[in-house]
DNA sequence: CTGGGGAAGGGGCCC
DNA sequence: TGGGCCCCTTCCCCA
């Protein structure tokens, strides 16, 4: 016999417990305020305490320390209380930084609430676009009240509702434990979205620099080229208020003078005055101040703060935004297309240079430089160099040739996707246990 | 330390 | 609506 109120009152006791500081054996301190809590819950929650407490066993004796500087008190906060209440909750401004924690922390039910978080914040774009036209004569929600959706978990509530209503726009919405499994989460993209998160925020914002080299510092684990950032010391003394840290969607950057324009965290549809009467929509990204003339755009724009990669490169693994980022990717380095001497700079053709082949990389060489560099140092890829040479005579690279056909096949995988900003399902589960983050032991 | 060059990535916009 | 091109900025590596 199983007394379904089980779980929720063993996790209220325990949240009750944290309140109260009653058995609490581990410490985190997260920039200057100290959060108490139990290790074994902590070790349940989140990938990265598990592998944190797990090298900390031997001290079971000793309360344990973990700290942090990658993200900030309050964020931390809205984590803890998800762990202990199963209830998350998110808002337009912390969705972004809740996800970098979470990511951070190895919580993937987290990171697939704040994906669907976004998500739902994209299709409400078209809902209010209708309302909008449906109820243009009322400034209905441009108050820029903050909209929060509490996301619950199984422990707390057994919904049954087949689709929960995740718009962020529509109050206090429900998730089961369960239907979490449903949304599509790629751990390859959950680190890419820091990187995407960190470096457009260093783009964006210069005073938010230090945040985000701290973040990249602990937790950014690029494959791709080691990062000199990461070897710069944290200044832990540099304290960045949430404040300054959240996106503010309601921004409003446009010059131009906003006739309507909705509040909240959903993509902003915002249109002028029209002094010819022809309404022309324009697209607020809801977690910077950007806008766009077409959704298209926006949906293109918002993979810079999801950290969606939906390409990734046949040859390096090495994942793409855009698929034309990936095609010039490949074209420079996979392919050689640049009739230029990668040495002298000069231009070759076919004659009067080679394609060298390096690991996945293929440049070209003109025949001195491929003399003075000596020949029998370098493969030369007498294969890329037919195909390269000759590209109407229908002949494939066989090993990791972008071929139009291949091409084609993985936009119909992602479109089907990412038309839902949904992350395509990639197994690289490996290169993510090569890359742990080792914790900061104090 | 600094400047140049390559690569990545973001935005605008045409088709 | 998506693909793709162009332009620009930023980052990183290297001399």
């Amino acid at each position: 016999m199983e007394i379904s109120s089980h779980q929720s009152h063993l996790l209220q006791q325990l949240n009750e417990q944290r309140r109260q500081d009653v058995f609490c054996d581990c410490s985190i301190l997260v920039e200057d305020k100290v959060f108490k809590a139990h290790r074994n819950v902590l070790f349940a929650s989140s990938g990265y305490f598990k592998m944190f407490l797990s090298q900390n066993s031997k001290e079971t004796s000793q309360s344990t320390t973990a700290t942090f500087q990658a993200f900030s008190p309050d964020t931390f906060t809205v984590i803890l209380d998800f762990v202990y209440s199963g209830k998350l909750s998110l808002t337009g401004q912390n969705v972004i930084e809740v996800m970098s924690a979470a990511s951070f922390l190895q919580m993937t039910d987290v990171i697939s609430v704040c994906k669907t978080f976004i998500k739902s914040s994209l299709d409400i774009s078209e809902k209010e676009k209708d309302r909008y036209f449906s109820l243009s004569d009322k400034g209905a929600n441009s108050n820029g009240i903050e909209r929060s959706s509490f996301y619950s978990s199984g422990w707390q509530e057994e919904s049954n509702s087949p689709h929960p209503h995740l718009s962020p726009d529509q109050g206090p919405s429900i998730i089961s434990g369960k239907s979490w499994s449903k949304y599509n989460y790629h751990p390859g993209s959950q680190r890419n979205t820091q990187q995407a998160l960190a470096k457009n925020e260093q783009r964006k914002d210069p005073i938010k620099k230090s945040r985000q080299l701290r973040l990249s510092q602990t937790s950014e684990v690029s494959h791709y080229k080691p990062n000199k950032q990461n070897t710069q010391t944290s200044d832990s003394s540099s304290h960045i208020s949430q404040s300054e840290e959240q996106i503010h969607p309601n921004t409003e950057m446009d010059s131009t003078p906003i006739a309507y324009q909705y509040g909240g965290q959903g993509p902003d549809i915002t249109s002028r005055s029209f002094p010819d009467d022809l309404p022309r929509m324009r697209f607020k990204c809801p977690y910077c101040t950007h806008v766009v003339k077409r959704k298209a755009d926006l949906k293109r724009h918002l993979r810079c703060h999801t950290g969606e990669r939906p390409y990734p490169c046949q040859a390096c693994g090495k994942r793409f935004s855009r698929l034309d980022h990936l095609s010039s990717h490949f074209r420079t380095i996979h392919q050689a297309c640049k009739l230029i001497c990668r040495k002298c700079k000069r231009h070759v053709t076919d004659l009067t240079g080679q394609v060298v082949q390096e690991g996945t990389r293929r440049y070209r060489l003109c025949n001195e430089c491929l003399a003075e560099v000596g020949a029998d140092s370098l493969p030369i890829d007498l294969e890329a160099e037919q195909h390269l040479m000759s590209p109407s005579d229908g002949e494939k690279d066989s090993r990791w040739h972008l071929s139009e056909d291949e091409n084609r096949s993985y936009v119909e995988i992602v479109e089907d996707g990412s038309a839902d900003l949904v992350i395509q399902q990639v197994d690289d589960s490996e290169e993510e246990e090569e890359k742990e983050v080792k914790p900061n032991i104090r």
